[in-house]
DNA sequence: ATTGTAATCCGAAACGTTTTGGAAGTCAAA
DNA sequence: TTTGACTTCCAAAACGTTTCGGATTACAAT
């Protein structure tokens, strides 16, 4: 059985709200007393019922984080990293962390969303793999409670997000290809409902129209951001005639599966064909060649979101603050910002080089 | 502002147990009332406080998983399908998931296990990465608090769990690899404290010996389960002179990481050295050369340690029943199995093959 | 002696739900 | 008319905690 305050007071002979008190360390209990019942509460094992405390104190020091999986196996190590991320920072400010798989825009995933809001189950909610007019976006808005984004979106509305700048990113790898004379340069993008995609296939895009290349519809092939997605890809473009020099895919796993696909067929990556990606995971770095990708720092990122919104939970964070260049960051103590947009960075590495002869 | 019963029952003019009732279903409600309360409820846009329901029916229908995160940079594929498994089989059963990120043995880990159990905060605990001498079991049996592992342990105690054969697993591959003619065998293990490990290391040696081959304590190397670890490990042991021709890793990551390494220095897997691995993640399948390996269900198992926790939980599971062959499985429905070791599969691929001349 | 103040404690209410143990009313059987 | 059964409803307690608004005592200042 376990203890309860009651207890306690029975044993030591104080009412319920003395030994309450005395275990929060208020000063209108007296010395003596409160030692006398922190050794009662040790000596008898007590531990606070936190449902008990979740529901008086109206909040549940609890943070919800609902994963939207595409499939049953879904093995994607850019997640473990994030959730360890934001595991790590939440148990850092003693929130709890409430994790819920639902594969993105079901009426699971709907449902899910209207009990952690309705019924209170947390105090918050991290959204990620942010979608093109996104529901839970909305939905969370008109209910004015507490969230964060990874990812931007493109309703109107002002939200607190922390986004790596895809469109730049891709900029920057699409360029790396470019500069290493390449022409023809395939993509392997990502579900076009999610924003992120939307935004690394204009980078690519652009990029190539920068340099006087006409983008090929042809050239770029859908993905479902898995390995094995990026090898059937690039299989599809590497079958092409002529084929492509190069291959930029929207992360890492395709870019692996990618490079699987022309090591098949006898390429070698680097030489006959280069091979990009984004996100930089561990993996890249230990692939062979090392992959050639742009950077995001994705454990900081899921702390950082964690952290904002913790702070917007905690009335640390204004709600609705647009980012606002007059806002002067006076005595030294500036607010937090709201909505941040990281710089990307380029790894280069051995996946990619010059095209071959004739490329 | 929320609405609650009291404001429902305000509003139709009956009591919070009256709606109350109503709302659960009850047959002790006229059915006029029964509708009427319903179609306030609904009109009134009611949902149940989740919090106060726990505290009174004192349960939390939350199950928690404590996830051993070795370092920040946690990206581990195996990971997220083990938890897509949970997650979504813990939601079938009305189950919320309970996340925590806690590096193993630690202090905060301990806290962390205290917490749940003592504060009541979830109904049911899944541990995953058994260990020698695993003081998260002791505690949670000494407590008699429900649990599910995934993995056997060494203590005394007879506890629920699944587990792969991880002994049988790597015979199959050790003798996969003798049969293909290699004599020097090179192991990538594990942290040796993790169960699995210790059984992968005897499947090991004694496969060697059962082939007339003495185990070198060189050919042995401590690998962290990293593709990196994996990678500087058949670094290690590249650098032997002789240098063996197979190299055995005790999961896939690391595997991957030993063929990168192999492949730096030229090395063409499958023909001067044959790798294999344990687990098969996707990433297995799509590798170049693909990966031989050991399959472990892993999405299964997640599936199934939490079905068998919310069965231990609602009563459905004896919680101390020991594999017993004697029990009869009469009227065909037999009581759910409370110790389960699967039977593994040895996945050939390209990355094994017949040792190099001379080898 | 009175007043004021500080120190220490506690009863009761509150958080929102479910459950317990009837109460009240209706109706048919005896 | 009484009894019993059935239907429908509800007040109060309970879950374990925190907080609100005093109450009581002691003691110093007036």
């Amino acid at each position: 059985m376990t203890i309860t305050l009651k207890d306690i007071a029975k044993h030591v002979g104080l009412s319920v709200t003395t030994v309450s008190r005395a275990l929060a360390g208020y000063d209108d209990v007296a010395k003596g007393t409160r030692q006398r019942v922190r050794a009662a509460a040790k000596e008898m094992g007590y531990y606070p019922n936190i449902t008990a405390r979740h529901l008086q104190k109206q909040r549940t020091d609890t943070l919800a984080f609902v994963v939207p999986t595409p499939g049953p196996r879904f093995s994607d190590p850019f997640f473990s990293e994030l959730l360890a991320g934001i595991g790590n920072e939440a148990g850092r400010h003693h929130f709890d962390l409430l994790v819920s798989t639902q594969s993105p825009d079901s009426e699971d995933e709907r449902e899910t969303y209207r009990r952690i809001v309705h019924g209170r189950r947390a105090d918050g909610v991290l959204v990620v793999r942010t979608r093109q007019n996104d529901e839970r976006i909305r939905f969370l808005s008109e209910q004015s409670f507490p969230f964060v984004a990874f990812g931007r979106s493109d309703l109107g509305s002002s939200f607190p997000y922390v986004d790596e700048d895809s469109y730049a990113g891709t900029q920057l790898i699409t360029q790396h290809m470019a500069d290493l004379g390449h022409r023809r340069i395939g993509l392997v993008s990502a579900p076009a409902g999610l924003m992120f995609c939307q935004l690394r296939v204009a980078g690519y895009r652009d990029t190539l129209r920068a340099n006087g290349l006409e983008p090929d519809q042809a050239l770029i092939i859908g993905g479902d951001l898995t390995q094995r997605g990026g090898f059937q890809a690039a299989q599809t473009l590497l079958a092409l005639d002529p084929r492509p020099t190069a291959i930029i895919a929207c992360n890492d796993l395709m870019a692996l599966g990618a490079m699987s696909a022309a090591q098949k067929l006898g390429l070698v990556i680097g030489q006959d064909l280069s091979v990009g990606g984004f996100d930089d995971i561990p993996l890249a770095e230990h692939a062979h060649p090392p992959l050639t990708t742009v950077r995001q720092p994705i454990y900081e990122i899921g702390q950082r979101i964690t952290r904002m919104l913790v702070q917007l939970i905690q009335g640390q964070l204004a709600p609705e603050t647009r980012q606002d260049a007059s806002r002067s960051s006076r005595e030294g103590e500036t607010a937090a910002e709201t909505q941040v947009i990281l710089t990307p960075q380029l790894i280069i590495r051995d996946s990619s080089g010059p095209p071959p002869d004739g490329g």
